[in-house]
RNA sequence: GCAUCGAUGGUCUAGUGGCAUGACUUAGGCCUUCCAAGCCUAUAGCCCGGGUUCAAUUCCCGGUCGAUGCACCA
């Protein structure tokens, strides 16, 4: 079969996008090594991410390491729920999943059964692959987690992180101080994460090794408008949320600030983020008829989450597939760490004025209560202060004994005191990018077949901003002084960070196919007017259309060319 | 993980129980005044391990990778 697919990854390994990792010793499946264009177009579109988050969003970004402690994932859940129980049928090899035959089969709460339990409700299940009665049969946890330990000869496990996202939430307390305690703020993290796939296949899409960008954007759970909404609120792009998937509907195709009113996506960060991500990945080159938004369905939705949403990309090869996550997760990750770690994570939100309330406060008389209790004053003091007294005194417990105390020793004063705000858990916005499947889309969208004079061409038309190399300069022949020329313009288009790469070999067609198979939007070439006008022709990758260009206006007229502020189209030649 | 099929220079491919094809690419040279032109030369290959055999790239077994189908996910 020789599908899009196929013919993209050829390219990509041919021209050093894409290498199967370490093949000299045999590649294992789910990784995967960038090339050297590869590697620069990957970085080209991560920072393009960080032009959104990081420099527009002023969402700054840490860098955590990939190995964690295992609290951090008994916290985020992944030690417990990141594991599935799997048997595997001893009659038919099938492999299955031991919880879901045993609920299958009336079995309550068999997802809370240990392996051993499970094993037992299952002896006398029939398998759902073979119908054979599965018998005595071998239960296991397989956790997508890579192990390892840290320190030599150490029992202290760590795991190779599955998301980035847990380190913005164990950097939580320092974030809130970086930011001054003000709410909102945000953390970006552009990294690689690790899961233990059990199926990798599917070339890049489904990686064991990944990268992932996300960004955990902290809240007030009763402030949820974004500050700059209204960048986005006349924004408008395909919906499908749970009513259109139930009914199968179209799309709804309708700007953010109608999403939101209608209660069809939950809040104005969430929907700020939607049209972010379907901005981002515009100008990083998905074509965006091959876009679409879709809501969770209820059983999909995690259920502490309040509205999540999947930006899904179109490929020829592997259908809808899911790139960017954007959830509002509500408290539930800082919750679950503030539990496990009993540290603080909430942050104290002043009142605009601070609120009065009357209280009743019990003020023990020490120089009573010292010469009688001696060592234990301190702690029938402590346990007074919490006590509502009766006319006639109080009893309390004092190292596990009822004590009785008398009116005498102590005071009640009833005051007013200022509270001057509260501790909340901030809510967490989270978008989450899969870079890797960016890049593959990416890839996809912008390949094209075409013939040209009966020779086949194939182009690359990457967004100038993502393309690896950013201009091609040539000598048209190979002598009469143009290579010099042309080699000290390629050295000046560098030194204004341009990249820039020189080629004199072969005809000069082949030059510009070379180029235009790996994506380089312009190329230059220096012919014999040049030495004489100070000109060189410069051609555009898409149109195949030259102009005459001015040597000297060359870096400034290639930065806007690059960054999008100029058109090819709207060039004259001088 | 299981079942089925496949794996030959960088890429695509022919073929074989006994010197392994061809094309493209790449490098060097000649030629060449703007879209893969031509000529010469060179580099480079039978996925890995084991078995059968005088001899295995070829046959057998196991593994790895890839494709397709079944359960989880960015």
């Amino acid at each position: 079969m020789s599908d899009i697919y196929e013919n993209i990854m050829e390219l990509a390994r041919r021209r050093g996008f894409i290498w199967p990792a370490s093949e000299c010793y045999g590649s294992v499946a789910g990784f995967i090594d960038y090339g050297p264009l590869g590697s620069m177009m990957k970085r080209r579109i991560e920072d393009t991410w960080r032009e959104f988050y990081v420099v527009r969003e002023g969402y700054y970004e840490i860098e955590c390491p990939t190995i964690g402690q295992e609290d951090i994932f008994i916290a985020s859940g992944h030690l417990k729920g990141f594991s599935d129980k799997m048997c595997q049928c001893p009659h038919c090899s099938e492999y299955l999943r031991a919880d879901h035959i045993a609920e299958g089969n009336g079995v309550k709460g068999a997802s809370s059964l240990d392996c051993e339990g499970l094993g037992q409700a299952l002896c006398t299940l029939p398998c759902p692959a073979c119908g054979e009665v599965l018998g005595d049969v071998q239960v296991y946890t397989f956790n997508l987690m890579f192990q390892t330990t840290i320190g030599p000869g150490s029992q202290r496990k760590g795991y190779l992180r599955p998301e980035t996202a847990q380190g913005m939430f164990t950097d939580f307390q320092r974030l809130l101080r970086f930011y001054r305690d003000t709410l909102p703020f945000g953390a970006v993290q552009i990294g690689k994460s690790y899961r233990n796939e059990i199926s990798p296949r599917q070339g890049m899409i489904r990686l064991r090794e990944f990268t992932q960008a996300e960004a955990e954007i902290f809240v007030h759970p009763a402030e949820k408008k974004h500050p700059n909404f209204s960048r986005y609120a006349g924004y408008r792009m395909p919906l499908l949320g749970i009513e259109q998937q139930q009914g199968e509907t179209a799309a709804l195709e309708i700007t953010m600030r109608e999403a939101v009113d209608s209660g069809l996506v939950a809040n104005e960060y969430v929907a700020y983020y939607l049209a972010l991500t379907h901005d981002l990945l515009v100008t990083v080159g998905v074509n965006p008829e091959k876009l679409r938004f879709r809501q969770h369905l209820p059983d999909e939705l995690a259920h502490y989450a309040e509205d999540c949403w999947d930006a899904e990309i179109f490929s020829e090869r592997f259908g809808w597939v899911e790139t960017v996550g954007i959830a509002d997760r509500t408290d539930y990750d800082l919750k679950a760490h503030a539990a496990q770690s009993g540290e603080r994570f909430t942050v104290f939100i002043p009142y605009e004025t601070p609120r009065k309330e009357r209280r009743v406060r019990v003020i023990a008389n020490m120089g009573a209560l010292g010469p009688r209790f001696r060592g234990k004053a301190k702690e029938v003091a402590d346990a007074l202060a919490e006590a509502v007294p009766g006319r006639d005194g109080v009893t309390i417990k004092v190292g596990g004994e009822d004590v009785f105390i008398s009116p005498d020793l102590y005071q009640v004063r009833e005051e007013e005191v200022d509270i001057p705000g509260e501790e909340i858990t901030p809510h967490v916005i989270e978008p989450s990018y899969g870079i890797d499947r960016m890049i593959y889309a990416v890839l996809e969208h912008n390949y094209s077949e075409e013939t040209v004079n009966e020779e086949e061409r194939r182009v690359l038309r990457l967004p100038p901003g993502v393309s690896p190399i950013q201009v091609a300069v040539f000598p048209l022949m190979n002598r009469d002084g143009l290579p010099e020329i042309a080699s000290e313009i390629t050295a000046r288009l560098k030194a204004h960070r341009i990249m820039a790469e020189y080629d004199d070999s072969g005809a000069i067609g082949r030059r510009y196919r070379r180029q235009d198979e790996i994506g380089t939007p312009f190329a230059l070439t220096v012919d014999y007017e040049t030495p004489d006008s100070g000109t060189v022709t410069l051609r555009d990758r898409d149109s195949m259309q030259q102009v005459r260009v001015k040597v000297e206006s060359l870096p400034n007229l290639l930065r806007s060319l690059l960054n999008g502020s100029s058109s090819f189209a709207s060039l004259k030649s001088v």
